[in-house]
RNA sequence: GCGGGCGUAGCUCAGUGGUAGAGCGUCACGUUGCCAACGUGAAUGUCGUGAGUUCAAGUCUCAUCGCCCGCUCCA
């Protein structure tokens, strides 16, 4: 039985390990932001590197890509990022609670305007608000509010080593559009044909607000991102399609199903582009036990390759407003926009569209949270606490350890030799220090799966010990069939 | 951002204003022949950081940083 894993002792084994380190911890720590250790580099590589396996690898129909994280400004005014991450933030002085200036209402207001435009920041706190009247929607309390503070949610930086000339350019918060700015290129150079889909992994910067529970909300993260093109009309199968993959693939990676679950997006909650969205959730052991999401799968329709086609034809406005995204105004939609630059033809059926959009977007820092969660476990083995990790061999940050029973009597040498002919296979592990148990015990806390013992009868017939992590078994297997015996259980 | 809790060795934690500690882990040597064995020895501390009070601060006060829990927020 597997032991609900508390968060405190998941920390407390990452750091002891060497899976995961507070950043900067010799400063004194730099809140939110974590470093992978040499374990957890490993089991991260692994979740990346199974994730395009199953996205890109093993499918006919999705490409790779790899974007810069600086984008052309103009891109976040189009995707709605820079209008839709700036806003004015009040707070109530008598609870605390904080709310958007614009959607506070006046004490004999009927409604408060719930759908006021993001404005320019700096014109809005030029603009006296008089907050004297306004409402705390939290505590009913009237006129206790703080003077309006701006809020900007996507990391600036400047381009440019010459302070004078420098351009501000924004860290992407998400990598899905670096996907839709090359949508053309990739038509232009791959044959590919819809429907098909663009992958994508990278880091995401986005100033949340909080800050939530180790490496599960950080403001550095990054994001594995599917933008799956179809033609209108069939974007809900592909909904389907991309649900149930996306699913599975967490449970074929040994997520206990009791653990894993859908959440369907209330219409009100839809982002801004979005015609669906359903979380695939994870039971967390942080908060209440609350489950949280994993992995976004939206119906992004055909709104931001749209959005683009403005963009684009909108670069004049954004220099004339001397390069500011919020005074920058999109020119409307052409009305031929069908027959825009980010349109498809479908040669077969001469037929050209906007293709709709299925982007899953899953979150790895938090899918390798919620792995080593789930494949944490404690039992009692001779009343002992026996503590491992029962990970899945492909997400394993070592796969196989290599021992000499005892460092005498040539052992040492055969096993070493071992080590070197599998290493070049898969990530293994030598060590001749102290009594094999123990060896044993620290290889199930980083997850190895299994373990080669060279002992005395190794020397008279050639076979060592494979030894389980999960069953602790152990089968004697000749030398000369370890590598396909070690590769068949290992699935690798 | 608010409220609460916490911060001492790699980890878990003890420490009454008066010499910096334990268990586990790590390392070395010996022993050992399959599951955190045993023996001997060793290394490891800006007591989160900075001020203040005091003859004297890990301990009291203030500030600050960080973590956890609960609110709040989460395109």
């Amino acid at each position: 039985m597997a032991k609900l894993a508390k968060l405190d002792d998941i920390v407390s084994l990452c750091k002891r390990r060497g899976f995961i380190f507070q950043s900067s911890e010799i400063y004194g720590g730099l809140a939110s932001c974590y470093d992978y250790g040499p374990l957890g580099v490993e089991l991260k590589n692994n979740v990346k590197k199974a994730w395009w396996k199953s996205t890109v690898q093993m499918r006919d129909d999705v490409v790779g890509l790899d974007c810069s994280i600086l984008m052309h400004p103009m891109v976040w005014k189009a995707s709605g990022h820079a209008d839709k991450f700036a806003d004015l933030i009040a707070e109530c002085k008598k609870c605390n609670s904080r709310s958007r200036v614009d959607h506070l209402q006046d004490k004999d207001a009927e409604h408060s305007d719930e759908h006021t435009t993001h404005a320019d920041i700096d014109a809005e706190l030029a603009t006296a608000h008089d907050m004297s009247n306004k409402v705390c929607p939290a505590c009913g309390a009237v006129g206790q509010f703080t003077e309006p503070m701006p809020f900007k949610l996507m990391f600036e930086t400047q381009m440019g080593a010459n302070v004078d000339d420098s351009m501000l350019v924004q860290l992407r918060p998400e990598t899905a559009q670096g996907i839709f700015a090359n949508f053309k290129n990739v038509l232009d150079s791959t044959r590919v044909k819809i429907p098909f889909g663009i992958a994508q992994i990278g880091k995401s910067f986005r100033n949340e607000v909080t800050t939530k529970a180790f490496i599960f909300r950080t403001r550095e993260f990054e994001q594995a991102e599917l933008e799956f093109f179809c033609e209108p009309g069939t974007d809900e199968q592909w909904y389907q399609h991309w649900k149930e993959a996306r699913f599975n693939w967490y449970l074929d990676l040994g997520i206990k199903k009791e653990n894993l679950h859908f959440r369907d997006h209330d219409p009100d909650e839809l982002a801004h582009y979005a015609k669906a969205c359903v979380d695939v959730e994870y039971k967390f052991p942080f908060g209440q036990g609350d489950w949280q999401e994993l992995e976004g799968i939206a119906n992004r329709t055909d709104y931001d390759l749209r959005q683009h086609q403005r963009g684009i034809r909108s670069l004049n406005n954004w220099f004339e407003s001397d390069k500011d995204l919020i005074r920058t105004k999109l020119i409307e939609e052409s009305e031929d926009y069908l027959k825009g630059p980010l349109s498809y033809f479908d040669d077969q059926n001469k037929k050209r569209f906007i293709p709709y959009v299925i982007e899953p977007s899953a979150g790895i820092d938090r899918s390798a949270l919620a792995f080593l969660v789930d494949a944490y476990d404690e039992e009692e083995v001779r009343g002992e606490t026996r503590n491992l990790l029962r990970f899945h061999p492909a997400l394993a940050p070592v796969k196989v350890a290599v021992f000499p029973l005892v460092k005498k009597d040539g052992m040492p040498e055969i096993a070493r030799r071992i080590y070197d002919d599998l290493k070049g296979l898969f990530n293994c592990f030598y060590d001749e220090k102290g009594a094999v148990g123990r060896r044993y015990r620290r290889q199930d806390e980083a997850g190895t799966p299994f373990c080669v013992t060279v002992d005395g009868q190794t020397k008279e017939d050639n076979t060592v010990t494979v030894r389980d992590r999960d069953s602790m078994d152990q089968t004697r297997v000749n030398t000369t069939q370890l590598r396909t015996f070690l590769r068949e259980k290992l699935d690798l």
